[in-house]
DNA sequence: CTCCAGGGATGAT
DNA sequence: ATCATCCATGGA
């Protein structure tokens, strides 16, 4: 099969898929494979184009269409955000220079909302490598496998197969205490309880209040969600590491600074 | 306010 | 080979 040529400027895609945002893309050869919601990718960079090619089976519903590869790459890896503008409205200091040279090509992602949501429910108290085991694990006993290139890709599991799982068995891939807020967020979402496209529409403040409801969503990995599924470019998730940076760079030999006074600075 | 839960990779000893 | 450290949320 044909790899699809897309331009792609001002764009890592190493850099991008390992960035933190997103768990479950595996190098092989020269490219990347994994699921861009339900279809097996293929991609690979080559300078300032990306070389795609898809597996994916239409779903159920008639009339169905597959999307053209270039079309589900180009939205999955933001493309068309104007990054250079992006990164020239950030602050003009030496830290935020560094972090834009070190970062150069850095994408943020859309990624389809519940995947990402249960993806960072499992994330709380793990680091970048557990996170990848455990999105692994989940996919491989609850999504569904589809092949590219020999290789065995599988899909995020929806909602409603999460729900109908229970926490013995999501414990067994290695949730630990995530696995009772995972079950219960995947009932309120399969529910429509909480009904994440609707979501869509509300406000950053509304969006972070609904999302902070979920079990085992608290204000970190809310602006993760909103960040990486909702397009909420202004969302500003401080986990250790940016709360560690904020206060050497920016409140330096201040010990009692607060995290909500580094969130009230991240706004601005 | 403080303390704690559960666990596998990672790096130090 | 053993040991300390990393990590976000929610409940006691």
């Amino acid at each position: 099969m044909k790899l699809v040529e897309i331009a792609a400027p001002d764009f890592d895609l190493a850099m991008t898929l390992d960035s933190g945002q997103v768990f479950h893309w595996q190098k092989i050869g020269d490219g990347f494979v994994g699921a861009i919601a339900d279809y097996a990718v293929h991609v690979e960079q080559d300078g300032d184009v990306l070389k795609a090619k898809m597996e994916g089976v239409a779903s159920a519903t008639p009339g169905s269409l597959i999307p053209p590869v270039a079309k589900l790459v180009k939205h999955y890896f933001a493309l068309d955000h104007p990054l250079a503008a992006i990164c020239a409205s950030f602050p003009n200091d030496p830290a935020m220079s560094a972090a834009r040279h070190f970062c150069r090509g850095l994408r943020i992602t859309r990624q389809p909302k519940w995947e990402c949501l249960a993806t960072f429910i499992c994330s709380s108290m793990k680091q970048v490598a557990h996170i990848r085991q455990i999105s692994k694990a989940l996919r491989e006993r609850f999504g569904v496998a589809r092949k590219i290139d020999h290789q065995v890709v599988h899909t995020f599991p929806s909602a409603q197969s999460l729900a109908e799982s229970s926490e013995s068995e999501l414990r067994k891939c290695a949730l630990g205490y995530r696995a009772k807020n995972l079950l219960a967020t995947a009932r309120l979402v399969r529910s429509s309880e909480a009904d994440l496209d609707a979501w869509s529409a509300l406000s950053d403040a509304d969006l972070r209040e609904k999302l902070c409801t979920l079990p085992g969503v608290g204000a970190k990995i809310a602006n993760c969600v909103m960040l990486f599924a909702y397009e909420r470019l202004r969302a500003f998730p401080i986990d250790v590491w940016i709360e560690r940076v904020l206060r050497e760079k920016y409140f330096p030999g201040n010990g009692k600074t607060t995290t909500q006074r580094l969130r009230e600075f991240s706004e601005t």
